[in-house]
DNA sequence: TATCATTTGTTCGTATGTATC
DNA sequence: CGATACATACGAACAAATGAT
């Protein structure tokens, strides 16, 4: 690290020596980025000065923070879970693939809703509409990760199918409850990652600058009538989902992506 | 908002009174948020104060701060790109579907570089193999959303296809030649995301607290050999990806969500 | 167990720069 | 130009967590 002369805040020009210092290697991952008291020295800057340039590389993931002992270098490639989001059938019987097998940490909530402007369309259904619903927290025990689940069944698709008596079903269960009631089913996924909210954070255990990813599952039946909503939140750093993409004999519209 | 009493730091407690203000819609999206000399007079607290919860809510992507002008509550529904994963199929005509039509920003940049240690086990190449290259940045322009995008060509690949004197054709273009050479296709795609590193920032125009959508697809072909690298980056807060799921007919394993 | 030095977290005060209107 | 509002920077003090003595 040389003197500072570039352009820019004090503090951005602080936090740009860090982090060049890291992107170039010459401070490991795991090991510690200097203390306070030595980067005001090194750079004859105030404490707020410096513990401004801390927190920006904080906010950007580099580096991860610890009350009284210190900053350290982050490691970013960090283990992940491979979530498969295919899923496979023999007949009525569905499952869903992947190495791991996530486990309850707390007792599945049951409870009723109702439809909102956001789920209610995606399910078919006028806003304020009443549902079941059941959230999960589940985690992985071999790496700690942790996921939330919620599926919301609209009362029509748990008329006839005993889901009502039932909510705190595992997926795999419903989907055969509904192949058995004569549905073919296909499912369309949306996914997307936001900052996650307070509670979020805490449920799912995130630490500083990680995202939340976001997925809303529709089960589709007969007609392609939409059944069954999941959503599920995953820590972004922890987990990544998978996807089995084949051709479909659909017409063409427009190219380029 | 009423005097503040509950535990944790003073900022945080400013902060949270805030929050609440705006979840519980008194501060509705787009609306001024209290200036921070009236957050000082209104709770009592010194500047840094006030300023450390306002970057609180900064970074939970709540509020949006203007220099010299104020804070506003941020829109968080904001108008989203969702881009169609799946891939239609006429014979050996390959289509994107998706009711955007993606421009180029800038021309395309196709370049050599070399097989890391992340890309070289997806494509079943050692590390410091040689790879064609091709990165375009592209943007539409109904919504200004702008997305990166990466293809990764082995040699292995481009010959025999004459991908390698051309390495900036279009993905569909590259799967129409790669159908052509006899290979029937199907896709693998993970999906994450994560906090943008500052020249995704900039390139993708990234406001404050917003995770970047990362997927990596991999076209295979015969014999499921991995023909192809794709990469594509944009804002979590405009995009969203979508897949369309069919049940396959493999031997279930393990079962649960 | 208790104490102490180190390190980060929180809070105050104050001053000046810069963008918006 | 001036008033307002956010950005940066310095100084100072005490609180809280950590690790070693």
């Amino acid at each position: 690290m040389g003197e500072i002369q570039r352009p820019g805040a004090l503090y951005q020009q602080v936090a740009a020596e860090i982090r060049n210092a890291i992107t170039a290697g010459e401070i490991p991952p795991g090991a510690p980025v200097p203390s306070e008291s030595q980067l005001m020295d090194r750079y004859g800057v105030s404490r707020p000065t410096v513990r401004n340039a801390v927190a920006a590389l904080r906010s950007e993931g580099l580096i991860e923070v610890i009350h009284g002992k210190g900053s350290y270098v982050r490691a970013l490639p960090a283990p992940v879970n491979t979530i498969n989001r295919s899923v496979a059938s023999t007949g009525r019987t569905f499952s869903v693939l992947g190495d791991e097998v996530w486990e309850p940490v707390e007792e599945p909530a049951a409870y009723r809703t109702t439809a909102t402007a956001v789920t209610g369309p995606q399910l078919g259904l006028d806003e304020g509409e009443a549902l079941f619903a059941c959230d999960w927290l589940l985690i992985d025990p071999k790496t700690g990760t942790r996921l939330m689940h919620r599926i919301l069944i609209p009362f029509a698709t748990a008329e006839g199918t005993g889901l009502g008596e039932a909510p705190d079903s595992q997926p795999t269960e419903i989907y055969a409850a509904l192949a058995k009631a004569g549905h073919k089913l296909w499912w369309s996924e949306t996914v997307g990652a936001r900052i996650p909210r307070p509670d979020e954070r805490a449920t799912l255990q995130l630490t500083d600058a990680t995202a939340v990813l976001h997925t809303t599952r529709i089960t589709h039946g007969i007609d392609d009538q939409a059944l069954l909503l999941e959503e599920l939140r995953v820590s972004a750093d922890r987990a990544q989902l998978a996807y089995r993409i084949t051709p479909d004999k659909a017409p063409a519209r427009r190219a380029r992506a």
